[in-house]
RNA sequence: GCCCGGAUGGCGGAAUCGGUAGACGCGCUGGUCUCAAACACCAGUAACGCAAGUUGUGCCGGUUCGACCCCGGCUCCGGGUACCA
């Protein structure tokens, strides 16, 4: 006696692909390859959730039919293992990060299990363990013995600028920092070395900085731009002020430009690209130097305007901008240092809620306008950021919104250059315009005068082309306990990185996790780490989240070298990873900064290419359907069914999801769930309570949450894969419903009667197939391959049941047509699969049998059917043979009764023939 | 404000090239089997209408013999982002 009985199939074969490590992989240089990686999940406390495999099962899916394709497959899984939420509960709880992540990856790993993907588990990775961030800080290692160089464009060992110094000086290499010195190779040779160091350290890829962060003296720690609200910390209340502190950074403006090239090369989506494009934020226009009237200096800014060069009737500087003291007049000194405290006082916060005050002081300057000669005030103002551009700006009040703004507040003169505009209400922000009161450019538009401009101030020396990129440098260090400790030791304050053989650094235990009160991180309380016996000490920042998830997909390739971080071979064997499924949250964090590293590595020539993923999809959400019930007010515990609370005043509470049946409550559930519901009295409808619904985010306070491990027990592994597929294309976001699993369910049960009588009897034979019945395998292959590579799952678990329904009819149990049905279904539902494959009497599991190949011939009617439309409406059906050419189809409906019946005698103007299923007539 | 998506039955969603809109599933209605339930099966299910039929893919207009699909103008929803010069 057989049964479907999923339980045991489940276990059974996931126990089988473990055992003989079915799902194995290596370097076969005889297949072609496929690597298929899902973005390796942060393992939090909570588990996971039914939204969390999404990814997870197209990704599977995908592995799986390349299998049978004939690829071989890379398809691995790891944990992100470093975080602040182990650290958080580290600091609550006292327990070790490493225990408790551990006991995390444990269960995710029970988890993912359940649900039976093909996942190579001896290429397990852990950016936590020491194996793995050796290779992460020897990464470090190269990149702070890196720079940049602008005229190959392209990253170079550091050694090399070391000997350019040492011959020709730095005259003829451009300096990321451009307040950089000028030398010559005889000066060079004379600095001493902390002046040698921090040159270097101005063109390093890896580099540390002062920069100002978030401190907050009370809690004594440094906090993140969300953690602090109005001025004060977001915990406590205490005042957070900004503070020059040393920090790590990796240069990523460098490469903004190959950043941005590259999404030309890549399959993302259009609105993931633009995330990033916008994230770099190139702008195109030119730097511009206007000259102080008393000989102070110059002013550098920043525009995309040259055109509008002869509307400037005021300049701004930000608040910090350098020039502020030393060119405010003795009359303004006190307006301005009046300003310079308001600015001080206000919260980035503030500054940001309260965009559209107006706020600024007049420095009592004057600037000389390079063409009209004409004086220019100088103002400050907080509109003006310090960090974009050059911190100064022209302000064309003529042209631009916030400049039109100001100018209006303080009565500032607005000049009109463009022609017939009015400027009495708003600024004229529209590109098409002809140039008017603008001497030379009189009579241009944009383009012209955009070139023409610049060309003029270039020839004179005073303005050159530049592109400036939003996008800042990446900080690299956390106060932290929980990440990789730095590489680095200070010797005399100067930053040297360790020797590789010193490599790992690992992390030490210490006494509390909690942050130290001096800015430094937890690691800075242990002096038996921090200070070495040569005197120096090592960095005690940690690296960020993101350090080990930059370069994991690299570590997969070769998991367990212990001499690189992947051997070469194996790295241009894998290559880029194919097919890259995650969510869209990480656009600009974690997908643009693997993207560098792969292009520093690549720049650094241990890998041949230079974008890590080929094509990348965002999975969409799985929402939850949050269920209500309703409590009447003023009656104690009362609770009335959906549709009569009309008749109530009610207040809706969530429930537990997981004690609904559908729509319907089950009372003994919700009972169980809370006990103060053991007494409450339901007002029911038809003997059931309905229940209310919402679709919301899958939360646990919503109490909308549904784990994967109970719709597994439920249902099986296979029918939740393929209930996830067929709930609607894996980009999309869509709610999850328990109870429409039945669906696909019924599909497997109706799959296995078509192996199985009710008796449990095998009913497979080898009768010869009908052609009705290859027809339908036929159509299922196309409709399949057509499907799958574009990750159009939902309508491939619709042919499935649409073809299992059609075989059913027939009562078709051939081996034929069965075999291949099986291998087809088996990406989706690999359990039930290998199952009935084995019932089959295959030997070997289904995970490499050649996908069936499609023939056309079983399509194949013998006749076509077209439809006959007049004037666009569909009238009726003609039949033609398969081979009917036009003409004859033409002659054919002309010549027939009925259509020129519904001409009433009209001859038709024209006859097109739609190469598919509509003949139409036009009269 | 700006940028990018999207809008199709009660619900999730099909329609691959401009050619019979609503596949497939859920839900719902009626029925068969059953002492009953579960399972399974059958029929129906866009709206209006007894029917013939008419209207229907967010709204208005256009192109076309023919538009969910292409073009122009809106509305609403989702996501991203912001004194970025």
């Amino acid at each position: 006696m057989k049964e479907f009985f999923f339980k045991i199939i489940d276990k059974k074969w996931q126990q089988y692909w473990m055992d003989y490590k079915v799902f194995q992989t290596g370097i076969d240089s005889s297949k072609p390859k496929y690597y298929v990686l899902d973005m390796f999940p942060y393992p939090s406390g909570a588990g996971l959730h039914v939204g969390h495999p999404l990814g997870y099962i197209a990704s599977d899916i995908m592995a799986r039919y390349k299998r049978h394709k004939g690829f071989n497959v890379l398809h691995p899984m790891g944990f992100d293992a470093f975080g602040l939420p182990a650290e958080q509960y580290a600091i609550e709880t006292g327990t070790h990060p490493a225990e408790s992540t551990q006991k995390n990856i444990n269960r995710y790993k029970e988890q993912l299990k359940n649900i039976g993907f093909s996942y190579d588990w001896d290429r397990e990775i852990s950016t936590a363990s020491s194996d793995f961030y050796k290779w992460t800080q020897w990464l470090f290692i190269r990149f702070f013995n890196s720079f940049y160089d602008r005229i190959e464009n392209r990253a170079k060992p550091i050694s090399q600028l070391i000997g350019f110094f040492e011959e020709t000086g730095n005259y003829t290499i451009e300096c990321p920092n451009e307040e950089g010195k000028k030398f010559t190779s005889t000066e060079w040779k004379s600095f001493d070395e902390e002046t040698k160091q921090a040159i270097l350290m101005d063109y390093r890829l890896a580099f540390s900085a002062y920069s100002t962060v978030n401190w907050c003296e009370a809690l004594g720690t440094v906090l993140a731009n969300d953690e602090v609200i109005n001025g004060l910390s977001e915990r406590g209340g205490h005042p957070v002020v900004k503070k020059e502190m040393r920090q790590w950074f990796l240069r990523i403006s460098e490469y903004a430009e190959r950043l941005l090239l590259g999404l030309e090369k890549v399959e993302f989506s259009d609105s993931l690209k633009e995330m990033q494009r916008n994230w770099i934020g190139r702008s195109e226009g030119a730097e511009l130097d206007f000259k102080l009237d008393q000989e102070q200096g110059t002013i550098k800014v920043f525009t995309t305007r040259p055109d509008t060069i002869f509307g400037v009737s005021f300049m701004v500087l930000a608040p910090e901008h350098e020039l502020v003291q030393s060119i405010t007049t003795q009359e303004q000194k006190q307006e301005v240092e009046k300003y310079l405290d308001y600015v001080q006082s206000r919260s980035d916060r503030e500054r940001m809620t309260e965009v559209k005050k107006i706020t600024g002081v007049f420095t009592g300057a004057f600037a000389i306008h390079p063409f009209t000669k004409a004086r220019i005030p100088v103002w400050i103002s907080e509109y003006v950021l310090a960090g974009y551009g050059t911190g100064a700006i022209m302000s064309v009040p003529s042209g631009d919104d916030r400049d039109y703004a100001f100018a209006q507040y303080f009565k500032l003169p607005i000049i009109n250059i463009f022609e017939g505009v009015d400027l009495s209400e708003e600024p004229y922000i529209n590109k098409s315009f002809k140039l008017i009161n603008s001497d030379f450019l009189d009579g241009l538009d944009y383009k012209n005068g955009f070139s023409i401009a610049l060309d003029k101030l270039v020839k004179r020396g005073i303005g050159k082309r530049k592109i400036n990129y939003r996008m800042r440098d990446a900080g690299f260090s956390r106060q932290r306990y929980w990440g990789e400790p730095f590489p680095i030791v200070y010797k005399n304050d100067i930053p040297y990185v360790i020797d590789d053989k010193e490599l790992p650094v690992t992390l030490p235990d210490v006494e509390s996790y909690k942050p130290t009160g001096t800015g430094e991180g937890p690691l800075a309380t242990i002096p038996q780490w921090v200070n070495r016996p040569d005197g120096s000490r090592r960095e005690t920042n940690t690296m960020p989240g993101y350090a080990g998830s930059s370069w994991y997909f690299l570590r997969y390739m070769d998991a367990h070298n212990s001499l690189e971080f992947a051997a070469k071979d194996a790295m241009q064997y894998w290559n880029q990873v194919d097919l890259y499924v995650g969510g869209a949250e990480h656009a600009v964090g974690h997908l643009l900064y693997s993207r560098m590293w792969t292009k520093m590595i690549y720049d650094l020539k241990y890998i041949n290419f230079e974008e890590p993923f080929k094509k990348l999809v965002n999975q969409g959400m799985i929402q939850g359907t949050s269920k209500f019930i309703y409590r009447v007010k003023n009656k104690e515990n009362t609770f009335v069914s959906f549709n009569l609370k009309n008749d109530y005043e009610v207040s809706p509470l969530h429930i537990d999801v997981n004690c609904c049946d559908g729509l319907e409550l089950d009372l003994d559930k919700l009972k169980a769930w809370r006990k103060e519901y053991e007494s409450a009295t339901f007002i029911l409808e038809n003997g059931k309570y309905i229940c209310g619904t919402q679709v919301e985010k899958m939360s646990k306070r919503l109490n909308n949450v549904v784990n994967p491990d109970d719709i597994v027990a439920q249902y099986g592994a296979d029918a939740f894969r393929l209930y996830e597929m067929f709930l609607g294309p894996v980009e999309l976001s869509k709610p999850w419903d328990t109870k429409g699993i039945e669906g696909v369910s019924r599909f497997l049960r109706k799959l296995w009667r078509l192996f199985y009588d009710d008796h449990g009897n095998l009913i497979i034979h080898d009768g010869e197939a009908l052609p009705s019945e290859l027809k339908i395998l036929h159509k299922t292959i196309k409709k399949i391959e057509n499907d799958i590579e574009s990750l159009a799952y939902n309508t491939c678990v619709s042919s499935f049941m649409i073809a299992i329904n059609e075989l059913q009819e027939l009562k078709c149990s051939k081996r034929e047509i069965l075999t291949p049905m099986l291998i087809l279904l088996s990406s989706f539902a690999p359990h039930i699969t290998e199952e009935l494959w084995e019932a089959l009497g295959n030997k070997e599991t289904i995970a490499f049998f050649p996908f069936p190949s499609f023939n056309e011939s079983y399509l194949a009617e013998d006749s076509f059917k077209y439809g006959i439309s007049v004037n666009g409406k569909l009238r009726t059906e003609l039949t033609f043979a398969l081979n009917a050419t036009p003409d004859e189809i033409q002659r054919e409906v002309l010549t027939n009764e009925m259509v020129i019946k519904w001409l009433d005698g009209k001859v038709p103007k024209k006859v097109i023939i739609v190469p598919k299923k509509v003949v139409n007539v036009v009269v």
